[in-house]
DNA sequence: GCTGGATATATAGTTGACACATATATCGCC
DNA sequence: GGCGATATATGTGTCAACTATATATCCAGC
């Protein structure tokens, strides 16, 4: 049980990750890497080489902003949502409800009974 | 209102979203891309030129098969789920369903109270 | 009977998000 | 002082999906 979800899947939705967990407050790319993971039930493990350009690209975009820090004794790259991280945040949410919505939808008939009780 | 969603947002469940559609019986491709269409009221539309490379790929797979007929006095290439087909779907449905609850829990604390009385 | 738009299918070529492989450096443990 | 976990970085590869283009039929308007 508990596969990995598929990588298409995901994609498309990894941006919206990282900034939810980053709507929690502070956190640096190894951490977020561990949350994501463990939020999944280690469903969703996104590696290094996907993770750090995906941070590098949000700054770049001010979505996120940067800055290194010694706390707790170790040299970390900490990242913030800026308030333009945080509206769209908000917008991706609902962007990705609203299609979970539809293909919900389209997916009713085939899931049958299972859901009709949710 | 309603714009179109993303495509990395949707990359990933479009085999899904095919093979639902013929969960309801026999279609052709350009039935498929208008169901579809229709569907998500107009937020999800497929090209052409994604739609019949991925029919392709399906009927390669096994998973759907194809028939030339002139049902309706036009020459059209129906396509059906196998049985295979079948299970892939329920598969794939459930797997993203899965899916959409996992996001759906990290996304919880971001959307607050505005989903919690849907 | 011709022109244009909707219907209907097909494929070569391109794009871009994400993964893989690899590199570097620090920390704690034995 | 070596090894595994922690921590960040980047060049290259992959492949799903898009763009552009081609072909052919049907029907409405002229």
């Amino acid at each position: 049980m508990t596969e990995r979800f598929g990588r298409d899947l995901i994609r498309g939705s990894l941006d919206l990750m990282v900034l939810s967990v980053l709507a929690g407050g502070s956190q640096y790319g190894y951490s977020i890497q561990k949350r994501i993971r463990a939020a999944s039930g280690d469903r969703v493990s996104l590696p290094a080489g996907t993770l750090y350009p995906l941070l590098h690209k949000l700054e770049e975009d001010k979505l996120i902003r940067s800055r290194w820090d010694n706390e707790g004794g170790r040299r970390r790259k900490w990242y913030d949502l800026t308030a333009k991280g945080k509206r769209k945040l908000t917008e991706q949410a609902k962007e990705w409800t609203s299609y979970a919505e539809c293909l919900g939808r389209l997916l009713g008939p085939v899931l049958g009974g299972v859901e009709a009780r949710g």
